[in-house]
DNA sequence: GGTTTTATGTCAGCCATGTTGACCAAAATT
DNA sequence: AATTTTGGTCAACATGGCTGACATAAAACC
């Protein structure tokens, strides 16, 4: 049996890949979100609006109980921030025509306009990653990310790819 | 020329799988800490805490300084969290043996311990992603992810690998 | 060698954004 | 009519960023 390997140094070699990967992880989104918190700090906004705007942009029409599924944070939280964009012009609340109790949500103009700025330089940013890494890579990324992701996590994302495809919800800037 | 492509769609299709990137960074990132967060929780800490203890148990003997460049806050902030640590018994200071007005950082074998847990979780979840992606998408992931990096960050990361490379500092926990 | 400058770290207080808990109102359900 | 669901509000609290003021050690300068 001349081939059984040296146990301890493999493990020692995947311990080392492991913590590289925990290590580029903190960096990488510590940098990917830098740029944009720089702009959300010159509106006197963080974080918590932009992930807000970003998932109210790309479905416009969502609910408050359906953005909550998607940020998993407190609807006391999400309030918060909702009121404060709604103040500043950049979301628009709806009375749900079905259901009126829900209040469905929409960028204005101005909304519309953050949004694309901010999703501008996030997405320049991973042009070029995409384009250093190449096509293949880029495939290996998103299976290694999908990986990453709790199974609940990942029915949700499958079912908001699907939502956006088939249909996009009846209103003002559908 | 009959190979122009139809630079419309082609630029829906960047946009998309941008925006797609944009995404699952944002929820892999949510759910990589997620595991750790709840442990942390336990012992009243959060993850600047976690943070410090990481790069700390990386590199023994490492300065306040040196880990500010890491983490990238104010010194202030990761003041807070070294006083906490060094209360609770999971970190020690040591005055530098050239230069009396550093503070060289050790874990206990208290914070040894809690690192290693938390390392087990946040590695283990890589291990499966990594494992069910196959090790060419890991090759990509690695890839995708320095591209993500500012510049500064990339240079960062490297000497930090060399460091730990060359030679462990002296120290109880060399 | 004493003074200034630089490096390093601490203390105090502010702000954003997460949390719980208590509670209210409107609409839908039974 | 009573209950449940949905959405909102107020209050209080914790974490972890931030700035400003300050203390001390080391280095640089005159």
């Amino acid at each position: 049996m001349a081939d059984i390997k040296p146990i301890g140094k493999a493990l020692f070699l995947r311990e080392e890949e492991l913590r590289r990967g925990i290590e580029m992880m903190f960096f990488a989104y510590r940098d990917f979100t830098g740029e944009a918190d720089s702009i959300l700090a010159e509106q006197n906004m963080g974080r918590a609006h932009h992930r807000a705007i970003y998932f109210i942009g790309r479905n416009p029409g969502i609910t408050v109980s359906e953005l909550l599924g998607i940020l998993n944070i407190t609807k006391q939280s999400l309030s918060r921030v909702l009121s404060a964009l709604v103040e500043t012009g950049h979301v628009v609340q709806h009375t749900g025509p079905e259901d009126r109790r829900q209040r469905l949500l929409y960028l204005t103009e101005t909304g519309n306009a953050l949004e694309a700025r901010l999703t501008e330089v996030q997405g320049r940013r991973f042009a070029k990653a995409y384009r250093e890494a190449g096509m293949s890579a880029v495939e290996g990324f998103h299976r290694v990310l999908q990986g990453l992701l709790d199974d609940r996590t990942g029915q949700q994302v499958d079912e908001l790819g699907q939502a956006r495809q088939s249909a996009y919800r009846s209103g003002d800037d559908g």
